[in-house]
DNA sequence: TTGTACGCGTTATCAG
DNA sequence: CTGATAACGCGTACAA
């Protein structure tokens, strides 16, 4: 295959001077600037980003690593992709299932300089492995974290709850019950003080129900609705851990002939494509300026500079499942 | 970073033989190996990777594009992935949500050399500009397709497909309904041809039903329970695009009080995980070998070789919705 | 405005 | 068993 030298050779300049046309870096007269371009047409050649990459030290490939995919994790994967193709990065997704060796295929990619930075939206090892990477390159979590090598774009999601919670009290509804995200995530620590505060504070600890973890899917939505069913002293709301929750609950209930506001209310989290499908109340959560914050964070870090990042705010977004 | 001439420096000794160290190659004493090796271990050195790509011509990264998820597209990603990485290959996706762009990223990609090569599940480009890449490594395809420089792992479907409408029609169902996928792709096509030659041969063509097409998800599934829900004649059998599909229909109509297989006889397509979980007729689609076979193409074309391909087979599996 | 020559970090050939 | 050294293909001071 065609490399710079021959197109130097054919065009009868030096390679110097084909680099300069193709980057269109310093001087170049317009008429070897077309000779030569003439001929990288006729020979249909590209550079080797091989090559790029060993003279430059960096590929611009940015890793993704996730456990699997969810509608809020795909939104991420959108956002950050656009920011980062934007910016002449390319990304490169890897999903782990949850195996740890699959997320160090990535890591050890940055240790060889085959990856510029990694973006670690769900990891599948231990912190402090993936700190340890953190001297090849830049590498941003999206889980909360405290960790001075390991730079975080999580949002505090103690207030958002909150509101969620007193915007829930303020419709009249009193027994309020929280279903919760990851067990082991910060984010589900931060909402069931949030909820014991509240409780607290509204003196509503005569309510009290069964506790739910690590429920994301819809499916998990559809199996709440049958224990909702099953119960003397229902819940008259109940704030889901995301939007895809609620929907399952939802659509289940109401498919057993039950009203939604009428018999329970039900609020999601996110405010993805399906709470706004089907009407449902939500938290706003700014998914996409967590992304740019993330490839922000990156690209500084890269680049030595120091952009400023987005404030995130949350917001209620009511609808009609309240 | 430390490099190769850092090791070699410090450990007395040359490139040469650090380099032989690494890869394992010629002979080396053993006490210098471990002087090297102990330096090596000292630094925490690991080889550059893109200085390995440009010296050997090749990244050892394939590249898989594909439009989104369903679960056989990650039952084959998996699989693949399985294979490739006993061979010391590392394996990136390209999602391109059907953006022609987004697939151009990965064929530019093997154009620079940074693939070696490319399996493309579900494309989003027209195939004359796919093959256009196929001279710069090899591409392999998944959908059926008749192309010399993109050859293709795609299994005939006419007589899966027929297999299954006869077992239907031993079981006693004669109104028989066909769900079909995608609407441009050639396994429809061939799929419509069984049925039509079916109901010929058999003499069915007083029991005509509308012409469903591109339904692959659950959800279409459940829609299709309401439109079967709300026929005057319906179909005593429904062969189901894929296992998805006739989850979805299932379990909708399950839930609406009706009885599988007693109202209806409900078949799927693939024998993916699902169908396993809710006992669904189905054939047996070897997507494992599929995997394999795509990954063997791509294997022999890399290395001039010529391993045999594994024969597909499908295979009725019999469960309890028929 | 253009060319020369070196270095990026490896592997592999050839000589010793 | 080990060491020089020439590629691999490109970008870029520095010189002209």
């Amino acid at each position: 295959m065609a490399n710079i030298q021959e197109i130097a050779r054919l065009a009868g300049v030096s390679t110097a001077t084909v680099s300069r046309v193709i980057n269109k870096h310093g001087y170049v007269s317009d008429l070897t600037r077309q000779k030569v371009l003439g001929i990288i047409e006729e020979l249909d050649y590209v550079p080797n980003a091989n090559a790029i990459s060993l003279k430059k030290g960096e590929t611009r490939q940015i890793g993704i690593i996730t456990i699997s995919f969810s509608p809020i994790i795909i939104n991420f994967v959108r956002a950050f992709t656009l920011f980062a193709e934007k910016n002449g990065f390319i990304i490169t997704l890897f999903i782990t299932n949850g195996e740890p060796e699959k997320e160090l295929i990535a890591l050890e990619m940055l240790k060889r300089k085959q990856l510029d930075a990694i973006v670690c939206l769900i990891r599948s090892n231990e912190w402090d492995v993936i700190e340890s990477y953190a001297r090849y390159g830049p590498i941003v979590i999206w889980q909360r974290l405290q960790n001075k090598n390991l730079p975080s774009v999580f949002m505090e999601q103690f207030h958002a709850y909150w509101t969620g919670l007193e915007y829930l009290h303020s419709k009249g509804y009193r027994k309020i019950l929280s279903i919760y995200p990851m067990s082991k995530g910060l984010n589900t620590k931060e909402r069931i003080r949030a909820h014991s505060e509240f409780v607290k504070k509204h003196n509503l600890m005569a309510y009290s129900f069964p506790h739910f973890e690590d429920k994301t899917l819809v499916r998990d939505g559809e199996k709440l609705a049958k224990w909702w069913v099953s119960q003397e002293v229902r819940p008259d709301a109940i704030f889901c851990a995301n939007d895809e929750v609620a929907a399952g609950l939802m659509t289940a209930l109401r498919r057993l002939g039950f009203s939604i506001p009428g018999d329970l209310g039900i609020m999601g989290f996110d405010n993805t494509e399906v709470a706004h499908l089907l009407d449902i109340t939500t938290i706003d959560y700014p998914i996409d300026q967590q992304a740019e914050n993330a490839f922000i964070i990156l690209h500084n870090k890269l680049n030595n500079i120091k952009n400023k990042l987005n404030t995130l705010t949350y917001r209620l977004v009511e609808r009609r499942s309240t």
